[in-house]
DNA sequence: TAGATTGTTAATCGATTAACAATC
DNA sequence: TAGATTGTTAATCGATTAACAATC
């Protein structure tokens, strides 16, 4: 029941712990064992019943894990209910891919504005939301008490708009540009470099 | 000068190290430090040292690393100039996006083709490239000689897929499906389920 | 030369895996 | 009950960090 330290290991695990348990869920599976997640994510299954000790559920000796209480337990604790405010900078391919991608909507992510600094972009619609100029992004930050924003835009800019937008108090930054950003500690950056992501990927193929 | 084992975690800070040379280059400086490179990295600098010998890559005691000879060695290490031939599957938003992401083609990733099943699709136009139906995809694969290829479709068909890529050869799969493929033991596959990643990311704002 | 930075070995830290008692 | 699976401690493994000699 009580809750140990969560490292970054273990929380890049728990979302596909999810998928894993919805499936098995749908599929009208009562039970899971964590030899059986293990094996899908090639795993130890030890590694799978540590990480779910540490979100403080508890399985059955014998059983294994209640899909439905698992899953359950699991959208509580990673927050899907809690609504998440966003702002997504950046209208090009991958920012309206984001804005439009469903995968998220599920967990709560919701895109409350996009900005772009292009004004051939400004007033176009993605979805139901609208390309708002970037002229007006720290009010609106501010107005809507947005918390974390998502940057798809060149790295040349990157820095400056990180800067502004911590400047109005944002708290955590999903970075797509490919450059690292310098920000307060308090700042959480979280870099998702395509391309460099990519590049690592290819290198697996050498041996 | 002779290479060591290379880890993932290696793997994958080299191309973090490709873009803080380059941009240093670009700015004229001929030398960089390893506690520079560090500091943007929020790293320590033995680690950085320790990346760049295991590359073979070796710097000038006083000085530095040669900003122009170490971005050199990094391409050629990296195999940017070695091309890539890629299919893409899936013309859906992220697929579109990436198919017209810029930030790949530096680094020798050539996209051959863009595959779908959506009929209202087939013949559509993303740059210079044809979208063709997924009927076709394993002929071409074969007659190209493609090694990767890229999922950008729902999770339900990803497995199906997969499988039918791994039957005419494909050797390393970059997935963006929210799903772990169960594939043979030589068959590279790179996750990138950015729901996931979105996921692990926002638990970063708890504490 | 003196000082700064690399290259590398040793120490530490943390994550993964093995072993096994507890449990239903 | 016997067997299967969890929960957890101990052992291992590997990655990061500290220390410092080598070097220009």
């Amino acid at each position: 029941m009580k809750e140990k330290k969560l490292t970054i290991p273990t929380l890049k695990r728990l979302p596909l712990y999810y998928n894993i348990a919805i499936r098995a869920l749908a599929r009208g599976e009562n039970y899971i064992s964590s030899a059986f997640i293990a094996e899908k994510l090639d795993i130890d299954a030890t590694q799978v019943r540590k990480d779910i000790a540490t979100i403080g559920y508890v399985g059955k000796p014998k059983v294994g894990f209640d899909t439905k209480e698992f899953s359950t337990h699991l959208e509580t604790f990673l927050g899907f209910s809690k609504e998440r405010n966003i702002i997504l900078i950046g209208a090009g391919n991958l920012g309206i891919a984001l804005a439009k991608y469903d995968g998220f909507t599920q967990y709560g992510l919701q895109i409350k504005a996009i900005f772009d600094k292009d004004s051939r972009k400004i007033g176009m619609k993605i979805l139901d939301k609208e390309v708002i100029s970037v002229s007006e992004m720290k009010n609106f930050i501010v107005k809507n008490n947005i918390q974390i924003a998502v940057l798809t835009i060149p790295a040349q800019f990157a820095q400056e708009v990180a800067d502004e937008l911590v400047s109005v108090g944002i708290k955590a930054i999903w970075n797509f540009a490919p450059v690292n950003l310098d920000l307060p500690k308090d700042v959480i950056c979280w870099n998702q470099d395509l391309a460099a992501s990519f590049i690592t990927f290819v290198q697996l193929l050498k041996d």
